[in-house]
DNA sequence: GGCCGCCAAACTGCATGCAATTCAGGCGCT
DNA sequence: AGCGCCTGAATTGCATGCAGTTTGGCGGCC
């Protein structure tokens, strides 16, 4: 009697699944920021489970890019580098040209309603949290994924919609939703009508403003490892005060 | 002392990174064919782990969707169905081009010389088994993605073209390798000569053309679940004979 | 006072054990 | 003989335990 989904997805497995859509939450709206750590025994505590299950959730998430697992290290939220996230971005768009391109003029009625149910929700979310406008933002874009009906491109897009998210925490300004919100609603109607070129170029274009928004300059100042950042410095910057290096040359 | 890569990926933390890609390469080579069983304490035995392990390696298969995983059920080979398939060369065709784009005049003479060397082994390999030839032309395209260094991409594109192998075993016909050697060959030439448009339309009229062979008729001989196949069957074919159902409706 | 090395606590890597569920074959019934 | 139920073997789901590694903090030394 499962109350619902238990799809054929790996993940909802059971107790696995709850995990991972809990962190994978709690990671796009920013509770649990890049770096933040999670331990495996303090997760099976949390949750009620045993570290087995916490691992094995973690595993989940690694591989979808949202968590980083070094051995023998507590994993940690993924901090995308600048190109990473570049890159991400441009996935997506490819990706998402291909859900609207599959999209247009073949929504149902009640598609649309669900749609533009959603936008008035993100609509109705502006004056609430910067991350709940970008979850509810985001969630759009996997609502379109999945109205394609093909598992595949719900994953990918899905993967690549929260890795953006990630990385809009990392190297976004404060967030103005407003004209993503018109965006959205742009799409729909471009749909609605069926013109596959415009939507595609209306998605295209709508991404790349996110992106850009998002990716102004590739200077990642509170992304990255630290030292990472202070290695510029590390040259000339002795007037200040030398950074310990603990080891030596790090293998990356 | 990892003797090589260790790199940051999830699957590589050692044994169940192993696991992992002994059986993606077992599964893309067909001597795991789709439906085949993979019970945990087998694929422990065999590799001389726990079954913690080989279930966590299970586990990132599934991710993949090489493996389908479910509950309280002995772990399968994926049998992607015939519109899953479709799917995976819609998505494929797009992020390649993507890599192409990307890759471009961009070229080392390095890694010209590699493109080159394994289009050569592909040629050495057309006496070969079949599985080799399909796994050799798969490693070529996931080689390009990884000229692009763009992790996410190398990963979204070595998934996607596994699973496309997979279903290729499934509903292709015995291959014809030689018209796939050839058009890699001129993608090799339309990349160095730098021609984005030139190289994107090959790449794309190239796995355009693969899918076709592959994917001729909407019908799965082989494929599926047995009780999938002979549902067309069930309504008229009564003359037969009566397959036995073991229980009433399926949930899916 | 600052730096280095050592040690205990924390955490992960992995195997094993037990309960729950599925699967397959045999038995009895019709 | 055919069909279904029922029981035991096989297999998964999950927790726990132990060993090895990392972490960070304390004391000693310069």
């Amino acid at each position: 009697m499962a109350p619902r989904s238990a799809g054929k997805n790996a993940e909802s497995s059971d107790k696995v699944g709850v995990i991972c859509r809990a962190l994978r939450r709690a990671i796009i709206e920013q509770a649990l920021e890049p770096g933040a750590k999670l331990p495996e025994d303090s997760l099976g505590e949390r949750f009620g489970v045993s570290r087995t299950i916490a691992r094995h959730a973690l595993g989940q998430l690694a591989a979808e890019g949202l968590v980083e697992l070094r051995r023998n290290r507590i994993a940690v939220v993924a901090t995308p580098s600048w190109q990473e996230a570049r890159d991400a971005f441009d996935i997506r768009i490819e990706l998402e040209r291909l859900v609207v391109r599959q999209l247009a003029g073949k929504l149902t009625k009640a598609q649309i309603a669900t749609l533009n149910a959603h936008v008035d929700a993100e609509d109705g979310a502006r004056d609430g949290t910067d991350a709940v406008s970008i979850r509810l933002a985001t969630e759009f874009h996997i609502l379109l994924a999945q109205m394609t009906n093909s598992p595949i491109l719900v994953r990918y897009v899905s993967e690549v919609a929260y890795r953006c998210c990630l990385t809009l925490s990392l190297y976004s300004r404060p967030h103005s939703s407003e004209c993503a919100i018109n965006e959205h609603r742009g799409i729909i109607a471009a749909l609605v009508k069926g013109d596959e070129a415009k939507v595609m170029s209306l998605m295209h274009s709508h991404l790349d403003s996110v992106a850009n928004r998002a990716l102004v300059a590739p200077a990642p100042q509170r992304g990255r490892d630290l030292l990472d950042i202070l290695a510029p410095y590390a040259d000339e910057g002795e007037s200040e005060r030398v950074v310990k290096m603990p080891k030596v040359a790090r293998v990356r």
